[in-house]
DNA sequence: CTGAAAGCGCTAACAG
DNA sequence: CTGTTAGCGCTTTCAG
């Protein structure tokens, strides 16, 4: 049972400071009224007031967050747990995570959420132990667990969930991968037939792969065309995967006026480029549309159209909400949706 | 002193769970014996620790985390505090902090301070009272700032700072400009003499931009040529001013076979793209090589030279000193220097 | 091996 | 307006 424990038994030490205790024999007053003068400062007279302030100004007082942590059950941190740290896109979570937390008051304390933690290791988001010291946790879902959803069920601190339905109660922030999708493919489909477009998603599992290849086979259909099984794969947001597609695909095979749309940015990028590697022109050739609206989507070339998604928003969110939850642990329960809108750009263009 | 208590006064939510009295009575011993039960399972007997162990689970117990950290005055915190969390820089640094302290058993509490916190704000790296909470603070400092130092000073935690040397006796882990720029420097005045380099640098106050600049100063001395004024100028990390600077230099004052040491890589980029623009060729018109060995650097055409800084070891050594420090409070101070190199690709290549 | 007891430093009634 | 008192939930001597 050792891993309910203090994950690094050492000595103390933290060096012995001035307490609430030396201030308040100092200003030869009680410790409440010290406590009083520092938290409720109408509460005391101006001369008490005054000879606080210069007793913990002389003894560089400063009250102990433990302590008062302690009896207030509330430490004025945030858990954000996210599958990952890294990029453009979780980076810009955080750091509207980060800025609209500090507006109210709170510290994030960010965690990268080991994406299948392994038997041993714990769910609950990768915070281990200080799971146990956030006021609240937002959580980034993105795809089944059920572990997790273990973890999230008997947690007690308020949680608002990220980018997914998981049906339990919780508040809810999520981006609707619909609206961008949907205009992303019937921009596609203005100009390519049905039957040379594709869909070069990330993980299967994960909720937004899906969302957005729902929309795939759907506008597929809509156009009159039953998507075949090669127009849709799946494998992971990165740009090595979206080189080995196109090599496949326009290497080996040999297509060309195609249209893809690909599960995110890094995705399109790695096809543009392999694309061009095999002397090929886009959109030319090779119409394709990302996900997630990067910087680097619009700095390569050509410019890479894509679906943008209001990143710092989603953290900002997140955090509003979360802290909504923790002051107000009884309002109705909220689920905010924000949408995606496409960003068009040279990748895209006509075939000529 | 209303600054001094609980950032956000609100009703305590945290639901009532099991404490360790709970546990105690239903397991039929004293708490102190549930305490060791889980903390010190070999100093209990196996017949009492399954009782235990069974009522914990049948309670659902978890221990209170604000109670042993008051108690053992450890939170398993580590505080991070950077200039900024956005961008690749800084998004590495600090999953290699993470990664680093998930590792060693502590939660990294990250802040973005405030480059210049104004005279109300708290300086102290951003994390206001959550500063409290840390088991020790790493920061990243990047260009002199006496509040910031004081508060330092008087920090009553363990402290290691960042890419700066501030004379106060605490840990140092450092990047090394020197060896990538100066690399950086003779690669360009091989090619190009020494009146047509320049260095376009971030802000003039940040160390790291002083550091590069003198490299740059010192190698065109060492190559004959004292610089001209215009051939050093500083302004921010950004593509803007990039873009700007070969506005003015190449656009209005028509300059051509120069070479281009950047502060960073967004700004190289922004030179190149600026010159791209005006219909110049790099590297024919225009060597440049930037710095930090951005990602983004090698995805531009033509690949930008950089050079290279080892952002998750930094975020990584600064964390393992920390701890080591946390830990073994007496230990010889450390200061750890982290080396750069020059990345060679197309934009710094010959003229023709 | 186990229990009793003493706090950690602070906040929050409750009386004055 | 101020002091007294009672804990918050846990860890840790110190005796058995």
């Amino acid at each position: 049972m050792g891993e309910l424990g203090d994950p690094t038994p050492a000595p103390r030490v933290r060096k012995r400071v001035a307490s609430i205790q030396d201030v308040a024999e100092r200003a030869s007053v009680s410790i409440a009224t010290v406590s009083r003068a520092v938290n409720k400062p109408h509460l005391v007279s101006v001369e008490t007031a005054e000879r606080v302030r210069i007793a913990i100004e002389e003894l560089g007082y400063r009250p102990n967050r433990f302590a008062q942590v302690l009896m207030t059950q509330r430490s004025g941190l945030l858990g954000v747990a996210l599958p990952d740290i890294h990029g453009e896109f979780y980076s810009e979570i955080l750091r509207g995570a980060d800025a609209e937390a500090r507006r109210l008051g709170f510290q994030i304390l960010v965690s990268a959420s080991p994406a299948h933690p392994g038997e041993g290791e714990e769910a609950g988001g990768g915070l281990g132990p200080a799971l146990g010291l956030v006021d609240g946790l937002a959580i980034m879902v993105t795809e089944p667990d059920e572990r997790l959803l273990d973890t999230l069920r008997n947690l007690d601190v308020p949680l608002v969930v990220l980018d997914a339905h998981l049906g339990l109660g919780s508040d809810v922030v999520f981006v609707d991968q619909e609206p961008g999708s949907r205009e992303a493919m019937r921009h596609l489909l203005e100009l390519t037939p049905p039957q040379d477009c594709f869909f070069v998603g990330g993980p299967q599992s994960n909720f937004d792969a899906q969302a957005r290849a729902k929309v795939f086979d759907e506008e597929l259909r809509r156009a009159g065309h039953a998507p075949r099984p090669d127009q849709v794969t799946f494998r992971e947001y990165s740009m090595s995967w979206g080189e080995r597609w196109a090599h496949e695909t326009l290497g080996v095979r040999g297509l060309r006026r195609i249209a893809v749309f690909a599960g995110n940015d890094d995705i399109a990028i790695g096809i543009m480029r392999e694309a061009q590697a095999l002397g090929l022109i886009v959109p030319r050739d090779l119409r394709v549309i990302g996900f997630d609206g990067s910087t680097l989507a619009g700095l390569v070339r050509p410019g890479v159209s894509t679906v943008r998604v209001p990143r710092d928003d989603l953290g900002r969110c997140a955090v509003r909400a979360l802290v909504a939850r923790v002051q107000n642990p009884d309002d109705d329960v909220v689920s905010l949706r924000l949408p995606t809108s496409l960003l068009l750009r040279e990748s895209s263009g006509p075939h000529e």
